[in-house]
DNA sequence: TCTTCATGCAACCATAAGGTTACTTATACT
DNA sequence: AGTATAAGTAACCTTATGGTTGCATGAAGA
């Protein structure tokens, strides 16, 4: 992607505020994002055992696979495989100009 | 409330981030958010009136309700008697800085 | 190749969530 | 006072949601 094209990506896509709203209302899911905001990638197994060691979630893998699922319905991670690990991505753009109208 | 106070409040006062991304989960309350947001107070009768006839929706009275009552456990939403009416009030506070931490 | 490790997939379960209907209460108008 | 109008309350229903268990698959290392 050109940054030409990341500029018209960034101002003109039209995001599904629905798959936002909803991806955003569960509090795990808000906990991946903010683990996901600290670094640039990680795979769904280190994801897995920082969520269940370091913030104490009492929680499976297939969980947090689902949860990643509607992160990714809403566009707000990406994952790639890579080898046998999947690597998931944070995708902050979706989160841009969501509250425009009600806010500002 | 003193404008000192209201400052104090602004900067200080730690939101429910729960109730208020689940207040946000579902449509037709960020409907009823759109609408206040474009009137200071409106009653729960006017409202019921509006998301009906202007944007077609099918629901009873109490849906809205029961709407408002989330909408006020997240404090987006503040509500006061006023005789036969119960008026309702939008309240954007909490909605600033909640993406912080993922956007900017 | 054989095993191990990370993941994918499907069925199943309990509870939360959005909605309705029916009835009660309370203010306002005649 | 009597009636209409706006709202409050509660029981109930259906589906979505977050979670689990169990098994299949596919890449890596010994």
């Amino acid at each position: 992607m050109t940054s030409n094209q990341r500029v018209a990506y960034t101002r003109y896509m039209n995001w599904d505020k629905d798959a936002i709203f909803k991806a955003l209302s569960d509090p795990t899911r808000r906990l991946i994002l903010d683990e996901l905001s600290e670094r640039n990638e990680v795979t769904l197994y280190e994801l897995t055992v920082r969520l269940i060691m370091k913030h104490n979630l009492a929680i499976s893998r297939q969980a947090i696979a689902k949860h990643l699922s509607v992160l990714e319905d809403a566009e707000l991670v990406t994952s790639e495989k890579k080898g046998k690990y999947r690597v998931i991505i944070f995708n902050n753009e979706p989160l841009k100009n969501l509250l425009k109208g009600w806010v500002e």
